[in-house]
DNA sequence: GGGCACCGTTCCGCGGTACGGAACGAGGTG
DNA sequence: CACCTCGTTCCGTACCGCGGAACGGTGCCC
């Protein structure tokens, strides 16, 4: 479902086994260490040979493992690695660095610094001060309910907008209205304020800010936010002090990198 | 060179567009960020126009982007959030996070938890004090030449090592007799103090030790190191000190696993 | 501005690769 | 011991990916 794995009418650029085998990866998620082959089929949608010809490859190639005694496969060290080249790249995260320490400081709050993969936002970096929340480095969090993933679909151009939102419609129809709702407010909020909010929809108290970070790079928004316990960051707080300080600190960032 | 991509004699069961597709990601390195077609294809030893297939897959994927105006090609935030599910599942991160903290503190050194892909050491958590020397989060580095490299070397089982050390051997001939010396040693020093050294020969003027941690989960040994300023961490501090009490640390951080 | 060199994409026919239904083998269970 | 489940292997065929060659675009130099 999430991508069209068929191809489009005539598309002989597109190399199928490849996406699969990338498919099959997809499919651990933070929940799931161990999968078997056949959940691996049933999540894919894929025959069995199919998964275990590609699982031995991507075994053979380090970005799976196999548990003889288990009869399972893990995700390997190459994916890990893989991973964190790209991490290496993103000079943002080295930018904001001392910016997000300082919010979090600031606020007693944790910051996160955050990227879009399909209908979730990857956490990449994660600051906080009292123990109070932390989500760690690797967390993902879903798009449609956080500050996080409002920030990002409201900082999209309106074609891919609208992709993301029909992706979360098919996704999970029954919360469609609710979702649909909250992201024509979280719109206005961020034409209006800047940022975005996250009021306790994703996990009961916990409140939060996030906004947008454009890059000259060619990739997706970045996005910037903070969070933490309801009581410590009520809404009036978020609008007028943290929010205000986020954009202060985005603009920091922008600058930080055009230096250099 | 690394792996042998070209099938061995009659393994059917080996995807090859899939593990081009992967060794496409795979060349981008840290010091690359953007990478023209061409470049890809040096690199891979592909044909242009397999290149060109395959990049444009992993680019409706995610896991690459594409700058219009550079006509280049950049990690994208798929290939992030993979290596990130991945993280996630390392509980030995998790575990061993305030034991590596407080060797930290003690050595003022910075304390490194890396796993082995290829011919590098991926660095896969760090923590330091003083901000004397820093390789942050996703660096890699040499396992030739440094102490992680050669503990994971050194705890691999025979077999798997002879593999490692004729990659290295293939890929920098000019540096072999050096190398097998090097390893020699840090074999005889993993029998005697359970840990090895790397003195100023990964970059000049830093000193360090490191020591494999195995885990039940079937993965292959991680390692932990310590490595600072060489006139702070002098070789007999390293070896009376320091590394016992890196063993310490992987003892504790065992017990914790085994706790939970 | 014309010519040239370079690079990336597209074309297209062939070869062989990846696919998946069916058979096989291995554990586990009543 | 028969039965079930799950993963791997077998194998013929469809068709997918391959790469040489042609094409179009861009920048450079004379």
């Amino acid at each position: 479902m999430p991508t069209d794995k068929r191809k489009s009418p005539e598309d002989r650029k597109f190399v199928v086994a490849l996406s699969r085998g990338l498919e099959v990866l997809r499919c651990f998620g933070p929940r799931d260490r161990w999968l078997t082959n056949q959940e691996m089929a049933r999540r894919t949608g894929l025959a069995k040979p199919t998964i275990s010809r590609l699982a031995y490859t991507l075994t053979r190639l380090g970005h799976l493992r196999y548990s003889e005694q288990l009869n399972k496969y893990a995700l390997g060290s190459a994916a890990i690695s893989l991973g964190f080249a790209a991490l290496g790249q993103m000079d943002v995260r080295r930018a904001a660095r001392p910016f997000m320490q300082e919010l979090s400081d600031y606020t007693k709050a944790s910051v996160h610094l955050a990227v879009n993969d399909q209908l979730s936002m990857q956490v990449v970096d994660t600051y906080w001060n009292s123990a109070s929340f932390v989500i760690d480095i690797g967390s993902r969090v879903p798009v449609a309910t956080t500050s996080l993933g409002r920030a990002f679909v409201a900082a999209l151009p309106p074609a891919e907008r609208k992709q993301i939102l029909a992706a979360m419609k098919a996704a999970r129809p029954a919360d469609w209205p609710t979702t649909r709702r909250r992201f024509a407010q979280a719109l206005r909020d961020y034409q209006q304020y800047g940022f975005c909010f996250g009021l306790g929809d994703w996990r009961r108290e916990i409140n939060a800010v996030a906004a947008p970070l454009f890059l000259a790079n060619g990739a997706g928004p970045h996005v910037i936010g903070c969070s933490g316990a309801a009581f410590q960051l009520e809404p009036g707080k978020l609008k007028r002090d943290v929010g205000p300080r986020l954009l202060a600190l985005l603009g920091n960032v922008r600058s930080a990198l055009a230096r250099d």
